[in-house]
DNA sequence: CGCACTGTTGATGTGCATCAAACAGCGTGG
DNA sequence: CCACGCTGTTTGATGCACATCAACAGTGCG
């Protein structure tokens, strides 16, 4: 399907090998032979409902979780009950990466809408990873890159208006699917305007009045959770001044 | 400079293992001589001046720095030139893991004062890492907490007021402090007020304000940047409503 | 069909940003 | 030595962006 593919993998069938998200989680860049290594990890795909838990705060960590189908929330919840979202994932991401730490899981990943995950047990990758190095590269690599991300979220929340923090959302969505392979103009939000809020470090009522900004500006069409980027150059000056540079 | 290639851990003179910050970066779990292998990725150390750049965004990733003496502060740099502080290290704290992701540095890691660090040729490390299962699974661990970390930044910056960022930022370094054996109740801020605003997404006078806020409330006494922390308990409760827990 | 959930829009309030001014510390040079 | 400028801190006055409160419309599911 895509270059980027090992050679002779054609015949497997349960895993990564004929995974249409595999260029985008770990095996990447290894060879066919090391990704039938890495596929016998992964013991079964397996189904979650929607607004079920794939896991929740404090699950001993077993496996991550690459999407497959559908898409999650991470969140974290205060004391008082107050949620923060710190993530949303599609498919070809990967969940669980923030239990490595304390071999607990840090935050609730919950469905947005009936989903299918790949598990790949922990501590079976690590020790499989000793012998692949192009794996073990690629898991550091993955690590980083969600500090990276983080990073970017940081600077959203410390520097943006409302309506910059929402284009900067809507257009890191489109670029997130258009990698998928699906249409970077037109896709549907999967979360809730408070999901959304949560994670931008707004109240959904500001959300929905940055949507009606963004439409009077004619660089998007929002009806509900369908969403049309009209004019993408736009949103994207509207950004500008934030993303970082050099020095 | 290149001195001894040692074989004894108790003769070595230049590296991990006589590191006063030895626990608390990458060796921690090692035997001896795992160390000691780890020891020779180490070319040298060096210092960096206040104000002075250990690596700016966009440099290639050659080593990740371990802080031995001094404090830095990570940012992010808008095209507009606004800040974003993303972090702040103190010895015994690891630099550079953003780089990894990209092969390049995402951000500018800044001395607070004069300072000295470890470095740590990555793709060395990396290779090594293949060898010391112990080595690779505390990289992970590395990666995973400051992405844990991160999203702890996530719900101050969604969720907290301007005090109760401020108390949590206290709190954090007081704990910080003390693994490191210092005083956890007294000590001094390398930072400037508009570092911590930077921070902790909030401008200078607000962190003035809040500091006096705090004094008010009998929890710290602050002058200039020496704090006493004096009811640890009060700047907890402060927080405790935006803590993660369980559910 | 009816009820619960989600989204939209308006009116009002407030926490923090912004603007402004004064002060403190500190090194430099007359 | 003090005068001076520079940087960083503190505190006050004002304004604004977003939160909050409220009413209502659209959607979907039992």
């Amino acid at each position: 399907m895509l270059e980027t593919r090992p050679v002779q993998v054609q015949h497997l069938k349960a895993a990564c090998s004929n995974c249409s998200v595999l260029e985008l989680c770990l095996p990447i860049g290894l060879t066919g032979q090391e990704v039938e290594r890495l596929n016998t990890l992964i013991v079964q795909r397996f189904k979650v409902k929607k607004d079920a838990a794939l896991y929740r705060t404090g699950d001993p960590l077993r496996s991550l979780y690459a999407v497959r189908i559908g898409s999650f929330k991470t969140s974290m919840v205060s004391v008082d009950g107050r949620e923060q979202v710190t993530g949303f994932h599609i498919p070809g991401e990967m969940l669980g990466l923030d239990a490595i730490s304390a071999e607990e899981h840090a935050c609730n990943a919950i469905a947005l809408e009936d989903s299918e995950v790949c598990p790949i047990h922990f501590a079976q990758l690590e020790k499989l990873a000793q012998n692949l190095p192009s794996l073990q590269h690629n898991l550091n690599r993955l690590l980083s890159r969600e500090i990276v991300r983080d990073h970017s979220m940081l600077m959203l929340m410390g520097n943006m208006n409302s309506d910059e923090r929402l284009a900067a959302f809507l257009l890191n969505l489109s670029q997130r699917f258009s990698i998928r392979g699906y249409s970077s103009r037109d896709f549907v939000l999967k979360m809730r305007r408070e999901e959304i809020g949560s994670y931008l470090g707004l109240r959904l009522e500001t959300i929905c009045r940055g949507i009606a900004h963004l439409r009077n500006q004619g660089l998007v069409e929002i009806a509900g959770r369908d969403v049309k980027i009209q004019n993408m150059e736009g949103l994207k000056q509207l950004v500008a001044g934030c993303n970082r540079h050099q020095s």
